[in-house]
DNA sequence: ATGGTATTGAGACTCGTTCTTAAAGGAACC
DNA sequence: GGTTCCTTTAAGAACGAGTCTCAATACCAT
């Protein structure tokens, strides 16, 4: 996996790679496991490609509602996976239920601070965290495959917003 | 909130506070809220002290089902809503979509490695992890209010089974 | 062009969770 | 104790994200 080119942080298209390189690893992994490049899932990768850097899979599902080549529910949500089994995207956390992908090939790993309020992502980058979680994974013998650090809270903007109240 | 008494890992019972002082808590926080202490919500808290340390919403509902005095679901999730709402409870990930909850009471705070094959918590302690989110916050003018912060992999049991192949 | 897979769409389904509604239960006041 | 005014409850309907099913269709190596 290459990962070395860097973005400057707050752009909001998905990588500094061209479409052509991440269709080629797409299509190299699909390869691998005998799977087959499909007009749906081309479709589908453009549309990741310029959505915006945080999106949720029902954005997705609408943007392609709304061309001609409609592409079914199923196969959006069966293509995000393969996308995120070859390393195109990543899963997070937005709120304690609702996911956003976001495409990170050719970006550095980071977090998110998630605007409980608003909604806001900013993104973060802390090497030193990413190395501790490595140590305590070695600690307890554990082999580390994925992990999620979403901090939630209120944005600079939304703090001074004034708190609802409880609904009955 | 007070969380300076400690319990040692690994236990399996909740807390090392007293079911009354939990009770207490509770009491106080309805009352602030103009809420109510209830059967139903006195059975949950009883439920809850009693339950393992990592369980879900569904095991509450199961294990309250089988008394004789039933809660019905909605009431449950209510209940579980308040009891992370006044610092009781704190609510986790296990795996990418489930959840967990967990007493926070009397504890220390941690976070989780969750092995995805066998689904064993192993809980780690690592405040200078927390420092450093606690600066990322202040860069960015954030107030943090939550987070998560979970490992999934393989736990040392687990890495050693065979993986399962693609199902086409 | 053929054949053997992989893939797809549509909708049924699941699962966790929340909502709705009428009925029952507290609390405060008389 | 009775009245009044909420709050709370149970049951099941509803919801939303995501998965599954399966017959029809698309790939692609030959």
């Amino acid at each position: 996996m290459k990962t070395d080119s860097v973005v400057g942080s707050g752009g909001s298209q998905i990588s500094a790679n061209t479409y052509e390189e991440v269709a080629e690893r797409f299509r190299a992994y699909l390869a691998t496991q005998s799977l087959r490049m499909t007009r749906q899932r081309e479709e589908l990768l453009t549309a990741v490609f310029h959505a915006p850097r945080h999106f949720e899979a029902e954005d997705l599902i609408k943007t392609l509602r709304e061309r001609q080549g409609h592409v079914s529910r199923a196969t959006v949500y069966r293509t995000l996976s393969l996308l995120e089994e070859c390393g195109v995207l990543r899963k997070s956390l937005f709120g304690h239920n609702r996911h956003f992908y976001e495409s990170v090939v050719g970006r550095h790993h980071h977090d998110h601070l998630v605007c409980i309020r608003c909604g806001k992502i900013q993104e973060f980058e802390e090497p030193r965290i990413e190395e501790m979680q490595e140590q305590i994974c070695t600690r307890y013998g554990f082999k580390i495959l994925d992990h999620v650090h979403e901090i939630f809270g209120a944005c600079e903007n939304c703090q001074n917003e004034p708190t609802e109240a409880r609904k009955h």
